[in-house]
DNA sequence: CGATAATAGTTGATTTTGTAACTAACAAGC
DNA sequence: GCTTGTTAGTTACAAAATCAACTATTATCG
């Protein structure tokens, strides 16, 4: 080996920095899903998050929103003041604790939680296409330790 | 196989839905990395990011650079004028289409840059070794498919 | 009980980003 | 060589994210 190569050898490479990389993907393979809130149902990321959320695992309060998706508060708060303007959402003040307040989608809310459902599957499947199922399915895995590393 | 369980079945699930995975990986390990990049260099995301691509690459314009790390012309002009405010960087127009900045590090700019390269490369270590190697070279190569996709 | 701390969520000020319009330089076609 | 179109990069204004301070409510503990 010459001197060249091993000058070479431990040089960065930014092209296989794994949060470069992550980000990257991340951004080019939203690029298509971002479209179809945004320009469909002029929806914010933080928006379709909260929404998906909320038709995901049923009525959640702001709080457990931003800890299961690691948003910040005032983000949410946003978010959600938008969802309900468009009747997206209802809030509800919690009997037991009156600073809390319960978030459930309406039925007009549902309705394009459903429609954006199924563009996300679609265009899941698309992505998933361009591997094998077992590497999908690594991806997948290796993708959520990653993101619950916290 | 019960009615109940066909209807799960095909419902939706945001955990493995990858553009939500991919972006949730991204944030969540960048955030060390941001943190050197940030607090100890004031610097924003664009920024280091285009300091990587002169320190990677050498000299480059700024469309070169826009176009490798699909960033948006303004950003990078507004990352390209913090960076020459702080001294990372030299303009130089060409000799040839006087439209077009040469964009060269600077000695201190390239302090920086080999600097953030050291954490970069211990933090990526770090990421990589919460896998296999095989799995983290599978995972590099995907995420590179993902990002390359336009 | 009453003071202090903690929590859920909101609001306002500042910073950063996104969009569109702009300048300056070059290229092509006639 | 002059009009038209294109390209590199900047700037201005609007939209959104961030950060700190705020209100209202509940929990803790002397």
């Amino acid at each position: 080996m010459t001197s060249a190569d091993s000058d070479k050898k431990d040089e960065f490479d930014l092209r296989v920095f794994l949060p470069y990389l992550l980000n990257r993907a991340a951004e080019e393979s939203s690029l298509e899903f971002q479209r179809a809130y945004k320009d469909r149902y002029g929806m914010l990321r933080t928006e379709w998050r909260v929404l998906f959320h909320l038709g995901n695992y049923g009525e959640m309060t702001a709080k457990e929103i931003g800890e299961r998706a690691r948003i910040h508060k005032t983000k949410i708060s946003r978010a959600v003041s938008r969802l309900e303007q468009r009747r997206y959402l209802l809030r509800k003040r919690s009997d037991t604790d009156r600073r809390v307040e319960i978030l459930t989608l309406t039925v007009a809310g549902q309705t394009v939680y459903r429609e954006l459902c199924d563009i996300a599957q679609r265009y899941d499947e698309k992505l998933a296409g361009m591997f094998s199922a077992d590497e999908v399915a690594l991806l997948r895995q290796m993708l959520r330790r990653l993101a619950d590393m916290v």
